[in-house]
DNA sequence: TATAGATGTCTATATCAATAGACAAATTTA
DNA sequence: TAAATTTGTCTATTGATATAGACATCTATA
């Protein structure tokens, strides 16, 4: 049998994406895989331009936009550094918790209320909570931030009946956790998560502080009390360059 | 509180990812998501561009790469239309088998097996089957194919000493659970799962017949014995365009 | 059979992306 | 201190990307 061939490290024309922004990919890929080894120098501009067979200037821009968002810093004379910190290891299970899965990883964490709203509930939204459609449904819209970090970008929706007033206890306690105790629920379990990636958008570029071009992996989630009961509907975004999700408890 | 914005139907420019390209995956994603319906016309070119706030003739670049994906067919003087299906929905749980989950959405489902070749075990392989690092395994490459369509691409790996001959066996039952069945494996359940997603590289673009610029979700399993013996360590990538992954029985 | 509405083709222009080469400026090393 | 290495800046050229407008061609319909 043939043996297989290994992945160059090669780069497409004419793609719609520019070289320079496949190179930067590629270098945050090398990061994250650790390739290119964090605090330490990039390989010179010259050798990275022969490694990806494009010119000095091409690379150049890659790592100019880096620098710019915050990966490298580049030192005239001496070399270009890794900055930036490995992925975090974002824990889904049956008790996917925002916080408690973060925690040997990161020094601080925490979940910012960013807006509230009571609305009539679409379609999947009314299905995923067992709700007939147009119920009115509390939707929270948070961000997750570990280390300064934007790490996750989510909407929750909550039967409004039941849950009057869970936006309050969210800009109070800053956890969704502890804002369901107060409504009785003392645990919850992970009913069904759909899990899919993207292209960042221009609300994803705002809220989650990504550059253009960046992905997007994206759950779509039902969490139940432990008898069944369905309790929140949610959707969650996270940075791919900064997040990878980690299945457990499976 | 303040009412959250919605996220706007907006274009980036100056990205390294042309607009046409951003298009292209736009209409991709409402495809996907059922804002246009296979079968039906696409809105016109020139409602196209002012929605997206673009000239017409970049809205046709983007329909003509679509048309050259085989994701919509135009006709002069009608209008253009979506052939592409919806993504399937590709199950992980506990018994993630590739045939079984995608039997209700798919009237065909088959594995091809690529390459294999027997190589030292290198860090993460031999840490997924607790190995000693450099130790004889046996990798097979396989692609997944439903109605004619690539689904998946993996890279799986197995302890050679104990599935000496599980090339062949791939190869004759076109199963890795029958292959496995061969070694005395009669159940397996997925022990562990991590997941990523990112750039389709220039390999991905080849196997699973993409366009650049295309994403693919990556997911890095051990699957063991009931009672806990690794037995496979596999990487597999996923067009995001045509899988989502539905994690089950969490 | 006109006419409206849709895609297809052409020309022209401006900007972005990529290559090429030369040299400056800062840092490390011999 | 001199040389080598590395990032920074500049000019120039080519091709891809995006916009703009005019008009052709095909289809469905009033």
């Amino acid at each position: 049998m043939m043996i297989g061939r290994l992945a160059a490290d090669r780069i497409e024309r004419r793609s719609g994406v520019s070289l320079w922004r496949q190179i930067a990919d590629k270098i945050l890929h090398a990061i994250a895989v650790g390739d290119f080894v964090e605090n330490a120098a990039l390989p010179p501009e010259v050798a990275l331009a022969e490694r990806y067979g494009v010119n000095r200037h091409t690379v150049r821009s890659a790592i100019s936009a880096l620098v710019q968002e915050g990966v490298l810093r580049a030192e005239q004379g001496r070399g270009t550094f890794v900055l930036s910190r490995k992925r975090l290891s974002y824990p889904i299970g049956a008790r996917t918790r925002f916080s408690t899965g973060l925690q040997e990883q990161t020094s601080e964490r925490h979940i910012v209320l960013l807006a509230s709203s009571v609305e009539p509930a679409s379609q999947r939204v009314a299905e995923g909570l067992g709700l007939a459609k147009g119920a009115d449904v509390i939707r929270l819209e948070t961000r997750g931030e570990a280390d300064g970090r934007a790490v996750s970008r989510a909407a929750g929706w909550f039967e409004a009946k039941r849950f009057a007033g869970i936006d309050a206890a969210m800009a109070e306690t800053g956890s969704i956790t502890a804002s369901l105790a107060r409504f009785g629920i003392d645990d919850y379990l992970r009913q069904s998560t759909v899990l899919s990636a993207r292209h960042a958008d221009a609300a994803d570029l705002a809220d989650l502080d990504l550059q253009p071009g960046a992905i997007v992996l994206v759950t779509v989630a039902v969490n139940v009390t432990p008898d069944g009961q369905p309790i929140q509907f949610s959707e969650s975004r996270f940075p791919a360059e900064r997040v990878e999700l980690k299945l457990s408890a499976l």
